[in-house]
DNA sequence: TTAATACATCAATTCTTCTTGATGTATTAT
DNA sequence: ATAATACATCAAGAAGAATTGATGTATTAA
C-alpha cells in the first residue's frame, strides 16, 4: 500500500511552502529567531496577515513558537524540511508508489 | 537579492505536488509513461479531470508528453524533483534568504 | 465518408485559501 | 486599576483552484 499517511503530512508541508508570503517568512526564520513585531516590520505586512501564515507554517509543522512575556517567538523546526527532502527522494525514486518495493 | 525567479519555479513545483490526485498520478507515472486512458483506468477518475491535472503538473515542469496516434503519453521528468530537492536544500541552509552569503 | 476513440478545453458551479478590518486575550507598564 | 503592547482569532468578502458535464479537435477504424 502506498504510504498514504506520508503523503498527508508531505502534502501540508508542500502547501505551507507553496506561498510568497510564507516563504519570505521562512527565509527570515532562517536568520534565527523572530517575534510577529520583527517580522512585521520586516515584511511590512498586515499583523493579522502574518499571524494567519504563521498559523499555517505551525500546523504543518515547518515552525515552532515560544512565547517570552507578551511576544511570541518562531523559529524553524529543521526537522519539517528535512523530512520533506527525504519525502522527496523516495518519490523520486517511485518508492511511494503502490508497486513499489524499495525494502 | 532573494532568488525570486527561483522561488516562483519552486512554488510552482511545491503546489503541483502538494494534491492527492496529482500525487496518484506522479506515483503512477514512477512506473513509466503511461497513456491518458491508462491512468484513467487506474485512478477510476473522469478525463477531463486527469487533463486538468496533468496540465498543472506539466506547466510546472513535473511531466513531458508526447503524441503517438490518438494516444499521449506522459512521463516524469526526473529534473523537475531533482531541481526541487536542489531548492530545499538551499532554503534549509538559509541560502535563499536575502542576507545569505552561500557563495 | 462516417463512426468511434482519445484527448483537450470550456463555462458554470463549488470548494478552498487568502485578505481585511475588527474584536478578544494575555502581559507588562504606569 | 488603567492603559498600552503584542499577538490571536474571527466573520465577511475576494481571489484562486478544483470539479462537472458538455463540446471541440485530431486520429484511426470501418
Amino acid at each position: 500500500m502506498s504510504s498514504a499517511v506520508a503523503n498527508e503530512k508531505a502534502i501540508d508541508l508542500l502547501k505551507a511552502l507553496a506561498e510568497p508570503i510564507r516563504l519570505e517568512i521562512i527565509e527570515s526564520l532562517s536568520n534565527g529567531e523572530k517575534c510577529v513585531c520583527d517580522l512585521m516590520q520586516e515584511t511590512d505586512l498586515a499583523q493579522s496577515k502574518i499571524s494567519f501564515h504563521l498559523k499555517v507554517l505551525k500546523e504543518a509543522g515547518v515552525i515552532t513558537d515560544r512565547q517570552s512575556g507578551r511576544w511570541v517567538y518562531y523559529k524553524l523546526d529543521i526537522r519539517a524540511l528535512k523530512s520533506l527532502q527525504n519525502w522527496i527522494k523516495k518519490l523520486r525514486k517511485g518508492c511511494l508508489s503502490e508497486a513499489s518495493s524499495c525494502e
